[in-house]
DNA sequence: ACGGATTTCGAATGCCGTTCGAAACCCGGT
DNA sequence: ACCGGGTTTCGAACGGCATTCGAAATCCGT
């Protein structure tokens, strides 16, 4: 019934993840190489995913689902900490950019699987508003909402939630353009150590939430 | 011999920038495409630039050289107009990003090609070297750090990067992801007017400047 | 007008994702 | 125990892709 809890189907979406996680470019992915490394043939992913797009879309929705999750659970720490009163926004930023930049620079991660998820969805036509709706969920970021108005009560919500995108795309700059940032910044950080990248984002984002 | 001054390379170059403007998917574009457009063969890619990609990255440094003379041309004229004193804060984080803002908001522009070729840059291995050669090319911004440091005299060099990269990375997150941007301010900007952009970003970008 | 270098062309190659019909497999009903 | 329908796997084939390469054509200094 072409269903995705099927064991090869699993297996797939195994050798899928990983192969995007070994894959320095999206053209080292191609269908028979996943269909090998899952013991199958380029016809299961058509038969059980509907096309190969689609199955790496189902990949990155399954990494993404962990990524939220640890976020979410950074920023309820960091607002049970606090509670009642606001929680900490050094706590609250970290808890934003915080699993990306540690996922991102810890190579066991499927990080990548994400990176090129979001560059694949530019190559695709078809495709593209299935990607989107991936990419462009925004809830669990919404959630950051609420508790940055307890923080700075003077910005209306279009105001914070500008400024969570501002953040998001610091974040995407940092964990993306790694050679870029690099060059810019001289060498002068150690972009390895995620404790040193996370304050240093902090200390750029917080100063947007203050009066 | 294999010459970029011919007359058919340069209706490709002409012929894959008009391409990657109208295509809303890099899978839209294709040597036979772009070669019909330009009245040749697709063998004559190979020929004039060795291969596909090296005609769209050949197309990408003509459009950034574009992009990066506005942008200079911006802050040289924010530092005239206060000269000898620092420019303003202001106008020259506009200058920074003020072009990108108004490219990608004009539709007669060359923008598309350079959010294409960032996301080509992921998807191809054997020449990504030399992609991020020109993606990476960071000289035109660099020439923003000697002006921000009077600004801003007690950053240094390192602080002054980061900030600049940081500034960079909410420049692309507004330029690509529109509709995450549209969503999490809840449509309550107006997206379509760069000025009213350019603000919203310096309102951000300024405070990281400051003391 | 000739002849060597440059450019254009078109057929061929090998890869890609996907399709499709046939084989294999699984499993409940008899 | 065996049958039979639904489900899954397979392998061959298809069209499209970028690129290669030898032959044709064109260009241009002499």
């Amino acid at each position: 019934m072409h269903g995705r809890a099927n064991l090869t189907a699993m297996r797939l979406m195994d050798a899928c993840e990983h192969l995007l996680c070994e894959a320095e470019a999206l053209e080292d992915l191609t269908a028979r190489r996943i269909a090998i490394e899952a013991h199958a043939t380029p016809s299961a992913i058509s038969y059980h995913f509907g096309s190969q797009e689609e199955l790496v879309a189902a990949v990155a929705e399954r990494v993404y689902r962990r990524l939220n999750a640890e976020r979410l659970s950074l920023l309820r720490k960091a607002v049970d900490r606090r509670a009642p009163d606001p929680p900490d926004l050094d706590e609250v930023i970290a808890a934003l950019v915080g699993p990306s930049i540690r996922w991102s620079l810890d190579p066991t991660s499927s990080y990548p699987v994400l990176s090129h998820f979001t560059s694949m969805a530019k190559t695709h036509r078809e495709r593209a508003p299935h990607y989107r709706r991936i990419i462009d969920n925004v809830e669990h970021h919404r959630a950051f909402v609420p508790h940055l108005k307890r923080i700075a009560p003077w910005l209306d919500d279009v105001d914070i939630g500008w400024r969570l995108n501002c953040a998001l795309g610091i974040r995407s700059q940092v964990t993306r353009s790694r050679s870029r940032t690099e060059v810019l910044t001289n060498y002068g950080i150690d972009l390895d150590d995620p404790d040193i990248v996370i304050a240093r984002m902090v200390e750029v984002i917080a100063p947007m939430f203050r009066r």
